[in-house]
DNA sequence: GAACGAAACGAACGTTCGTGCTATTACTTT
DNA sequence: AAAGTAATAGCACGAACGTTCGTTTCGTTC
């Protein structure tokens, strides 16, 4: 790994500190560079635009939730279990970040503000949703839930649990946030509990 | 109600459109001058500063969820279809500004900066939560939900379902987004049904 | 209609934004 | 160790930011 990949990941590291609280947008070429130790111009040569920048943190996000969140949890048993770890390490993800899951906050800015980087943050949103939907699947095999459950329903719930939690946390300062979103995954595997 | 009044109710209406898409960060002085056809001193006479405008927003928003959302729903019975009724007035909400709610743009926005802002905000968003937190316990002493129900919890999941359709619609574009909300509504309520 | 205060304007302020140049330093490779 | 390339700094640019100023136009009131 040669010296510019180095600084550029150490960059894109505080970049995606950064970009948890204050967005994607709200990140600035000079306070960033100020924070990294660089002039703004010797951190601009690593990107060429500000929105590269933008996409690169975005990339070097996914693949960090990927090892953080995702490949883990395919350590777990198929089915219920596998969707227990995903969600215990979306909780860590949360707390990674200074600013909460950094997909949250960009997901809110972009909603509006078409291009390459909604685009990209849209796709992988999606991916998430159907890695949840296909982690139920295979738990309907399981014999885990319910056959008539709706496996895309249950990703829509489980995002929306993911989001109240960091709203909860994040905004509103909840000390029972965490036990909150428990109770509330927890109510989200029950009503798939199949037939006793 | 004075010229000043009038345009100043004009420049708010408007700012609370921009604000939706873009955050009440988002909002610039000039481009909200440029909109409202007015010139960027003309429009900053009204208010002092960016942060009283932003608070006037916020304020002016709150003024028309209570409107929106909260006092029809009053209309409705007590409990379950008052609770109904908060819901169904929400999505309304949520459909009248073109970014969608305004105060969950600004909740993402502001949740790690402090300042007047995020403090208003906050105390509106508890405000909300306790208002959905009441209805559920009237609900529960008309027998419409479970005694050992958590009208807390209820809120908290409630909130959870609105900023996953919020998401869901305007980041994913997701067609079923508003069905899937209703799914899981019906759920939350279902969950709280009294034993039969 | 005269007089007064409110409302809007145009211009400019200092700062920061993203983005280009041109050197110069630091690595890498032979 | 020399040569060549990659990385960083320094400086400057045009534009946009929030803000202030003095001036002019408009509404309101006597």
């Amino acid at each position: 790994m040669s010296k510019g990949d180095l600084t550029r990941t150490a960059i894109l590291d505080e970049a995606s500190r950064v970009a948890s609280r204050v967005g994607l947008g709200g990140l600035t070429i000079g306070t960033l560079a100020a924070q990294t130790n660089l002039s703004k111009s010797g951190l601009f040569g690593h990107f060429q635009s500000k929105e590269a920048l933008q996409l690169q943190v975005l990339e070097h996000g996914i693949n960090r939730f990927v090892d953080v969140v995702v490949r883990p949890a395919l350590a777990a048993p198929r089915g219920e279990p596998r969707m227990r770890a995903l969600f215990a390490n979306w909780l860590k993800w949360e707390s990674a970040l200074p600013g909460g899951c950094l997909f949250i906050a960009a997901a809110v800015e972009f909603d509006d503000q078409p291009g390459p980087v909604r685009d990209r943050l849209v796709r992988s949103q999606q991916d998430w949703l159907d890695t949840v939907a296909q982690v139920f699947r295979s738990g309907i095999a399981e014999g885990h839930f319910r056959p008539d459950a709706d496996p895309d329903q249950f990703a829509y719930d489980l995002y929306s649990v993911m989001l109240g939690y960091h709203h909860a946390s994040r905004l509103l300062n909840d000390p029972a946030a965490g036990t909150r979103a428990e109770v509330a995954f927890e109510m989200l595997l029950a009503t798939r509990a199949p037939a006793g």
